[in-house]
DNA sequence: CTGCAGGTAGAGTGATCGCTCTACATTTTG
DNA sequence: CAAAATGTAGAGCGATCACTCTACCTGCAG
């Protein structure tokens, strides 16, 4: 990815969620990455491209933004719970932006593609967290439970803000895990 | 509110939500409603005030659907998950419809005026119901993660499915409730 | 019978849409 | 130095947008 690309891309991320996709025409996409038209098009072919794209560069910018922490015990499966809090602090407040774009383009195979293999990973995310620390157990029902936890604190935050969404999702989580036993 | 008119909302409404707003022109929404160009723009003066119209639709349509059930214990306390549940099977699964539209349009004032009154309300549903179960408890905190397992649900069911996203939200709710106590 | 409320059909308007293209400048590479 | 790659600026294209308007039909109350 050329550093032009990544440029245009990053810009069409925040300015899709910042904004949304209905009143985005091309040219206010090419105003806010800042470059001349041709260059937009060349990266980016057509305006599903450029939605497609800026996804793309969210997927990667998440799962990097979820990476590291503590490696054992409850703050390992809690982890990406802590980081959806503090990711929530740096984007704009409208939800999620591949379920906002997935609604919006329910016929585009290309978004729905993009949506449901980044949320299948991130469901693996907390599959795999749970398998680390208790690998003894059966804990599929629980990592759909999570995984509830972060899509619901995603939307809540608008509605009640980051803080009590989050806190609401802790509370509920551990409450989850000690149901189990775990602890 | 004329015949006329609960056709055309209730029209507008399931347009938007199956189709998005982002590709859904004027034109669109007229043929699916059925209605003249000039019968449309009587009843919704314009393409925003449709939207309004589709969000106030459903506004009265889900408070009806929550309406009635089990008026004691716990059943009374997660009776609204239990309705989601069956409410996600009568429409389509493209997430709510009320944060997709927030989403869109940021900058309309008269859409956000909705969309956060008929949250604030839906989420007064859930500490009403605690309220009326265990009136001696504070149960703020438990009303907020009761909500966010509500809107967890309503957007996980479009990756999970409608059966497994609810199973996990009422084992969640049941967990939270068990650490408080209530059974 | 008259008048009007409430509907249909659809042409027309100016603005904006996504996208292409020409013309030229700058940087990188062989 | 020459050529290719990569960029800017912005006019122009046909299609579509939200919205208005004219012309006409129908059912019903006074």
């Amino acid at each position: 990815m050329t550093n032009t690309k990544l440029r245009i891309a990053t810009e069409l991320d925040r300015t899709f969620s910042e904004a949304g996709f209905a009143d985005q025409g091309v040219e206010a996409l090419r105003a806010e990455a800042d470059v001349s038209l041709r260059t937009l098009y060349k990266h980016f072919p057509s305006r599903e491209a450029m939605i497609v794209g800026a996804l793309e560069h969210r997927d990667a910018a998440y799962f990097d933004w979820l990476a590291g922490g503590p490696e054992a015990g409850v703050a390992h499966i809690l982890h990406p719970l802590v980081r959806l809090c503090d990711w929530l602090a740096e984007v704009a407040n409208t939800g999620c932006l591949f379920l906002n774009a997935w609604a919006e383009y329910p016929e585009s195979e290309a978004i729905a593609a993009i949506v449901t293999d980044h949320k299948a990973r991130l469901a693996d995310e907390f599959r795999q967290r749970l398998e680390r620390v208790v690998p003894e157990r059966d804990t599929a029902a629980l990592a759909e439970t999570l995984f509830l936890l972060h899509e619901g604190v995603t939307q809540a935050a608008r509605l009640q803000g980051r803080e009590r969404a989050t806190k609401a999702a802790m509370r509920a989580a551990r409450a989850a895990l000690e149901t189990e036993g775990i602890h």
